[in-house]
DNA sequence: TACAACTGTCACATCATTGTAATATTACTG
DNA sequence: CAGTAATATTACAATGATGTGACAGTTGTA
């Protein structure tokens, strides 16, 4: 789906335009104003790729992309850092810090978008895939469309990002609630159990064209999505 | 048609943001990195348009441009050189080389733009045409005229902006606000839902002249334009 | 000024989608 | 094989999104 962009800057102005254009580029953002903020938002949902000012309130960057280094899920999100010029530009080039793009201020956007696209090509690959394909099933993201085998079928829009989400982690077993933060959202207060009556809306709806069940029941932990082989 | 543009460039900051942009403006983009995959890539598949940087790894562009020069496909494909300040500007003012322009660095990227249209408009003028067809239908932006199948139809100028954008990506879904940012202009308050009305005036002036409505509505995420296959 | 074309907004009808609870079915346990 | 826990399925009411007609304001023109 969207690629989710966490934004660590303070400058008002910066951070405003940076929120404004990712949004419009179709990412979603998370906005954090100093270091430590950043951490919390980092830990609370794991971006697929942050930008990161150099100087920050309470916690530099640096340092911020230190810590988010230590842990297990941030380990490898790509960090963009912007830096104003003269920010000990040594140091910078050297991307010693952990980081992996650095940008000097005042940038371009569209440069910016594009070393971001570079990263997230590198990172998550299936991020910036409009179209997906596992075994005869095909999803189209941009035009919201899915084929199964040479015929369309129609999906609901929960339906069409529970496929979605499955089809870019295939094989892996989803718990309802995983399932329900990644597709519903982390602030939806839904029945665990409504998962159940999707996964079975979107069975149905596979089912039309095909005779094996691409979607795995795993008793007591979850679903799984997975063709067979 | 989408023109092609074969972008030879070893620096990768600059490359990227090319590939960004050309994609974005609407072209198909191949990329090489040093003179010898330009002249394999441009073997491969016949370029609209070539930019080449002046100084490249292995065969510099101008020998490169030497060699294209030499092969009948690639005779009088346009190509731009990229340069650097300082670059022999003497010669490269001359543009005895075989190019047909030249951009000093940096350079603008609207600027590119601009040289890049008048250059194909010379060399495959069909390329820039200002008739678009999809289907039974077709619109003609310079002179705002619609035609489905072979009668007339006329639109107002919002309806025909709205399909104009619509029939320039083809498939694809917008939100109402991508909508509102492409067809009204970025600054622009109009309420989200007016969109609505003015895809149902489009319908409905399309709707005199077919039978199928290849505008899709996609609950919840906006519309698409597409022609039954 | 009167008129026609166009636009944006609202109100209302319509329809798809959604979440839940109730019920049926299945898989596991001993 | 019975009993139980987990999952599948169904039906339904609430919600939310979209389609449409009407209307008033604007603009440009005869």
């Amino acid at each position: 789906m969207q690629p989710y962009v966490l934004v660590v800057e303070d400058e008002d102005a910066l951070a405003t335009l940076l929120e404004y254009n990712f949004q419009k580029e179709g990412y979603e953002v998370g906005m954090a104003g100093d270091g430590e903020e950043a951490l919390i938002m980092a830990a609370e949902r794991t971006p697929d790729i942050i930008l990161m000012d150099w100087m920050l309130p309470k916690l530099s960057g640096v340092e911020a992309c230190r810590r988010l280094r230590r842990r297990e899920e941030t380990r490898n999100t790509p960090v963009i850092m912007l830096t104003a010029r003269g920010d000990e530009t040594d140091r910078i080039t050297g991307l010693d810090y952990g980081a992996d793009d650095y940008m000097v201020k005042p940038f371009s956007i569209p440069e910016l978008f594009a070393r971001t696209r570079a990263l997230l090509r590198r990172a998550s690959p299936s991020l910036l895939e409009d179209v997906i394909r596992q075994g005869d099933i095909e999803i189209d993201t941009k035009a919201f469309r899915v084929k199964c085998g040479d015929t369309q079928i129609h999906l609901g829009p929960t339906e069409f990002r529970l496929l979605d989400h499955f089809m870019r982690h295939p094989g892996r077993v989803f718990s309802r609630e995983q399932l329900l933060d990644a597709v519903w959202g982390r602030d939806v207060y839904v029945e665990a159990r409504t998962v159940d009556v999707h996964i079975g809306r979107l069975r149905k709806a596979l089912k039309k064209n095909r005779t094996s069940d691409p979607i795995r029941t795993v008793r007591s932990a979850g679903y799984a999505f997975e063709i067979a082989a």
